[in-house]
DNA sequence: CGGGGAATTGAATACGTTCAAAGGCCGTGG
DNA sequence: CCACGGCCTTTGAACGTATTCAATTCCCCG
């Protein structure tokens, strides 16, 4: 549908948007296409690139699980209703990233996720695709090593990331993480425009917002980050990985592992 | 090894082991004996009841994943390697559970298995386990739902465990989750002799030692528990439930979903 | 019975929270 | 275009909780 409309807010909307290259649906779209005859099958499964409005619930908690989401643009909030009925925020989806894949086993949705900002994003129904996996024993293996990593990601992320590090650390190890994730996209991994209030990330990150606004401005006077609002800019990767408590990057250039996924 | 020996100890000794019925592998083991037409069939590809030493590794960080291994008596601290090189205590396995499962993807252990205390484990080699679960398509949702599951809790134990709750509610959350795993295998779950040192706890909480400790005296002086040294004894669940930040347990008989597997 | 590690207790400190207030940003309406 | 109001963010000060360092006690094992 996007790939429509005017001529003159192309490059600026493009530049907003994942390309399917830059899309974690790939390695579950590509196979679908490639497997079938007709060409075109993943564009009659898939319904691409749906709004969705700032606010709005691209699934909600306790929802039956039907489709696979991937993030075509905008971001998301992931959040679950705590024991005593807060809302806790538990991770983010950005652009080019997939929302969803943890509710298969289940079969309903454990988190809701709420649109940060005007977004838009591909959905693949489950059912014909596992129907289609169960064919295609390389897309099955896709399917699973990607709710695989994911788990891995959210194991690793709350081991190290929240349960042991102070809060400047987390906060650091956040930073640095968005950094990441969207170097992989294509995007800054050194300019970023944040799509979460502060609330969301002190509530992600466990801290109050008030500690977290006092973290902002250390950061900023140590010369690490320039924040101003929503605007990031990351000015010293190796400071700010000294500061997460991370160790240095130098030695590890792809660094999926110690990469902690929001 | 210990199932040699004298009568005398049998009793004793079989009030710690976990029989087939109670053991989380029995889903696995199960439909590979009915399923061959060898009713022996679990039995030639499970090395059943090996024994471990106290201190010894049943699996380590960084090993190929070849064996799923269910703990038949005795515990496990399941440990890696923090950025900065510290131990970090991010599990417990108890008899009944299954360890290495979370291997099966990356195809190599994340963490290191060490017996808390003389073990035993049914180690099941993967290769024709999965093999065998291709032509059985229950064996393989089985596997698959038990990875889930593990999925699952692990990720709900971080998230609602170690993010938000402050000390004392970790160590009842803890305790409670001690005391539901070992009512599932038939143990009791109101006296608990523990295999792990206050170190591991505090280490796996969290926590420093020396707070873990006045905790304990805390828990004691309120009458919720009786701890011993390593003999706990919990006397009021609704209570620690209470002191966890957890919601009363009338309403949920049974509790497997906010039940945090450590 | 003695040695040594584990566990407990105490006191001072550091860190994050809480409560309170001020500042800044943005959309609405005049 | 500016003024107003609300919300988000920042800052300040007091407080509470967990950590740190140090000393002591307990308990297991030889």
């Amino acid at each position: 549908m996007s790939t429509s409309s005017s001529n003159k807010s192309a490059q600026k909307r493009d530049a907003q948007f994942v390309a399917c290259d830059d899309c974690d649906m790939l390695k579950v779209c590509t196979p679908i296409s490639i497997a079938d005859k007709d060409f075109s099958l993943a564009d009659a499964l898939v319904k691409r690139r749906q709004p969705i409005k700032s606010g709005d619930h691209l699934f909600s908690e306790g929802e039956a699980f039907s489709h696979l989401f991937a993030i075509t643009s905008g971001s998301f909030k992931l959040t679950t209703a705590s024991d005593d009925g807060q809302e806790l925020v538990i991770g983010f989806g950005l652009a080019g990233e997939l929302l969803g894949q943890n509710a298969i086993h289940p079969g309903f949705h454990a988190c809701n996720a709420v649109a940060l900002e005007d977004a838009s994003a591909c959905a693949v129904p489950f059912t014909p695709l596992s129907s289609t996996a169960s064919q295609i024993p390389s897309l099955m293996q896709n399917i699973q090593a990607m709710m695989n990593k994911e788990c891995h990601d959210m194991h690793r992320q709350f081991t190290m990331l929240m349960a042991r590090k102070n809060a400047e650390q987390r906060l650091a190890a956040f930073l640095l993480s968005l950094s990441l994730r969207r170097s992989e996209r294509g995007f800054s991994g050194t300019q970023i425009q944040l799509a979460m209030s502060r609330d969301d990330i002190a509530n992600f990150l466990g801290l109050r917002k008030e500690t977290l606004s006092r973290l902002f401005t250390k950061l900023n006077l140590s010369g690490l980050i320039t924040a101003k609002g929503k605007q990031i800019r990351l000015h010293d990767i190796d400071g700010l990985r000294l500061a997460a408590g991370l160790p240095a990057s130098i030695l590890i250039p792809q660094e999926q592992e110690t990469a902690q996924s929001a």
